[in-house]
DNA sequence: GCTTAAGTTGAACGATCGTACAAAATAAGG
DNA sequence: CCTTATTTTGTACGATCGTTCAACTTAAGC
């Protein structure tokens, strides 16, 4: 149940990995994560997954390293390109002049609204295994070690802003906003449902809904 | 894997059902809510919550009617005693004047914060079962028939106090509503290692979240 | 208090789960 | 080209899964 982090015996590699079995790493951890995203850790089987991959079982193991190693894989592939293009958007809104907190609250969200819109499956289903594991206690460490560098980053720009506000009011302020980002990701049915047929909000407008949403936040402090 | 809503038969009781029964069916839905919510659906079996509960596996079967609709039994149990605090409460404050939409957000979020907080472990799983619910498509069902009939009241009631917003808009308010308020259930271990140590937001922030936000959505519409 | 519907037990079913492993196929490094 | 590390196949194992069911116990209704 516990999920290992550390591998006790480092094999050093011999050669360098084949083309082939890059392709099928990289084939194994698309199906993982369609089926991680869509129907949750233990929903998803390994045989399910190597179906979906064109692989046998076995190699599901090979690659993936027993079922919790790889759905960390899986979370992490993305994460670790997400924080890199949040980051560097940080960097060019900064060289920019002073920021503002829209601004850099656009850093953070854009990208990822952008990337699952235009950036292919993969993407979209990556919102939902996020999701996933921002619901399960049992990936807290996945979550700390995925996404809590990235969003301490954002929280220390955003507390540069407002120097005398309690940190942990715009700690809060970022965890709703994530969450506001996963639903505007994932529920966009929902609003489908509730309107008749209306259309979600765009990305401005959940831009807009986060940063007032931070502004009440840090008014409610300074009254 | 479809959702079973419908029964064929269905076969009139005969007497009414005893104490005891009444009793360990309660049990039964307390032991499978913390077990799914803390799992997910696969995530807890049906032996898990038997002993959970203290019955035997087939007893689960008996009340529960096979694993999916015990699921469902689960998500409404709880849907339904909130909904009506809820409604209770909006109703009491349409009795005290026009209502704001401060106002109204807080008839639909305090509820379900205090609950949590002060109505016992159950209330307090029963956030992130309906976590769970709303991340995988697999419920969407569920979530539609628990759900939505509360939240369309809702949107109904924001909706009057801005005649000229586009329904949508508002949808999408109170979707970016209720997942911050399930973050702010859910992630308050979150907020806690963001900030060092540091503390989640008051309820009164939260609301104020909520409603700045859809501030914000209201005057992107009339600018 | 008797009758019997309803509740409960305990065991068993077939299916599927994650994992392990030997053998075969592939391709990197010299 | 040869060697052999690595990748891939195919199968099998033990455990656990959801579900079923006959037998037994409890208690509601008359």
């Amino acid at each position: 149940m516990i999920f290992m982090t550390a591998k006790v015996t480092e094999i050093k590699r011999q050669r360098a990995p084949s083309k082939r079995s890059l392709q099928t790493r990289a084939r194994i951890l698309d199906a993982a994560e369609a089926l991680f995203a869509d129907r949750g850790f233990e929903g998803a089987s390994i045989r399910d997954i190597a179906a979906k991959a064109g692989v046998q079982v076995g190699l599901v193991h090979h690659h993936g390293g027993g079922k919790e190693e790889l759905f960390h894989k899986t979370v992490a592939r993305r994460a670790d390109e997400l924080a890199q293009i949040r980051l560097d958007a940080l960097n060019a809104l900064k060289e920019a002049g002073q920021p503002t907190l829209r601004g850099v609250l656009d850093c953070f969200i854009r990208p990822y609204i952008t990337l699952a819109e235009t950036g292919g499956v993969g993407w979209m289903a990556y919102g939902r295994l996020v999701a996933h594991v921002s619901v399960d206690p049992r990936w807290r460490a996945i979550a700390a070690e995925c996404f809590d560098p990235t969003a301490r980053r954002f929280i220390a720009e955003i507390a540069a802003l407002y120097p005398k506000v309690d940190a942990a009011l715009l700690a809060s302020g970022q965890v709703y906003s994530v969450s506001a980002v996963l639903a505007h990701l994932n529920s966009a049915w929902r609003v489908d449902a509730l309107s008749e047929g209306g259309q979600l909000a765009g990305t401005d407008e959940l831009i807009d809904f986060c940063a007032a949403g931070i502004e009440a936040l840090v008014r409610s402090a300074n009254p």
